[in-house]
RNA sequence: AGGGCAGCCCGGGUAGCCGCGGAGAGGUGUCGGCCCAAGGGUCGGGACGCUCUUCGAGGAAAGUCCGGACACCGCAGAGCAAGGUGUUGGAUAACGUCCAACAGGGGAAACCCUCGGGAAAGUGCCACAGAAAAUACACAGCACGCCAGGGUGGUCAGCCACCCCGGUUGCGAAGGUGAAAUGGUGCGGUAAGAGCGCACCGGCGUCGUGGUGACACGGCGGCCUGGCAAACCCCACCUGGUGCAAGGCCGAAUAGGGAGGCGCUCGAGGGCUGCUCGUCCGAUGCCUCCGGGUUGGCUGCUAGAGACGCGUGGUAACGCGAGUCCCAGAUGGAUGGCUACCCUAGACAGAAUCCGGCUUACAGGGCUGCUGACGUG
RNA sequence: GCCCCCAUCGUCUAGUGGCCUAGGACAUCGCCCUUUCAAGGCGACGGCGGGGAUUCGAAUUCCCCUGGGGGCA
């Protein structure tokens, strides 16, 4: 992933994505993406770093629909994550979640149309 | 009643929708096996889903500071080394933990605090200051009792009085130094002094009584000896090492490749113990370096020194008995999001083999018992 | 998860109970030297990670925290 993929960021998340090449899953564009979660120690506490985690997680459960289908995504939180997580909550999260896979151009074309 | 002290407990709640992990059940999806007249039928519950039921972080899950269980190590045997503990009695699987007692200290009390063996086994240290830091001697000093000498005065002289120096004898720490000074205070005593004597206090030895014991109380004796062992050490007791990434099973992949060294029963080398001995293993074998491959799955993995209340023994820690219950097991690592309402407006913080403790962090709240200085009635 | 190690001026370090009010080198600042800069000389600034305990006395010994670093499939 890190050495073949390609990379977005923004102030709070960088995103690795990679096409996926498994036999197991020979209708890429259908199947969802699998997304990894990496949260490092620089982040906080085990409590910290699981509210960032499940943070991340729900947001990217909530926009499943729009992630275009058939790669393979790591999501790494960034240190200010934790502040952006106590200020703005979990709103805050799932917009800077869809920011940086606009910016991957990894969003469903139809759902790119609509403004959100 | 405020306050104080001790012990124990809780650690947001309820409802709805969506979502995550484990276990169990179902068999209408898919998958797999078998049969087939090609429509399907049947079996399985192994895999992926689906439906239903049920469970789903903590009092510290933390720090990893101790103690165990469990597992492995060519069975762990002996000695040394190294490390740990340290009043007494008990609890316990064990402990450096807990309970009770003793000693010392604090508080008016309830109660609280204390790594609390040995300094006459030995070695070492005690800076600066001070005569001296452990040994009672020297130096400085006091007394001028005794001896010898000198001087002055009185006296004819002997001799007497005073002074000086030296020796001898006796003396012991006042002034002062220091964190600490050779038992303390007072009185007597003396040439000057000193436990030299006496009284009280403190310490030591010994005897008696009480107590399992640490120790306490009382009698008698005599006055001999500072501190530091979280300095080395001595004594008593304890410890084999490594840790679930321990360990077991299955599968995949690569090249049983290259260089150097040692050795084949008189033996290289080998312990996941620092050394010695003992013991054991050991032959196209072992060691070091270079180069190459795999970063899969199952198991260990949660029913236990288990939880709950009851009875019972014990001052207590804790033990015993019968009953009821099953209460996380992830493996990129599961507890979240949204909405509504309530309250005291939610702190510290997330299981990773398990358990008993210790230590550290913590918003707030509840219960029980005890105490009575001060203030109010 | 389990097991180890370390912490002294801004940086690298010495110091193993009292001589430490902690020494040295580089860096910074000031003065001298030089026409000026560098080098050199003199001087200044600046530190024992935090708390408690033992001791008369702790950078040093013991305990608890804090912050770094490493190893184990």
């Amino acid at each position: 992933m890190y050495r073949a993929g390609r990379s977005v960021a923004n102030r709070y998340l960088v995103l690795y994505y990679f096409p996926r090449s498994d036999e197991s899953a020979p209708s890429n564009a259908a199947t969802s993406s699998r997304i990894g979660f990496s949260v490092s120690k620089r982040l906080g506490s085990a409590v910290d770093r699981n509210r960032v985690k499940r943070s991340l997680r729900e947001a990217s459960r909530l926009s499943e629909a729009r992630i275009q289908g058939g790669f393979d995504v790591v999501l790494i939180a960034r240190e200010p994550m934790t502040e952006l997580l106590d200020r703005g909550g979990a709103g805050a999260v799932e917009e800077k979640v869809l920011e940086v896979f606009r910016k991957a151009s990894l969003l469903a074309p139809q759902e790119e149309q609509r403004p959100s």
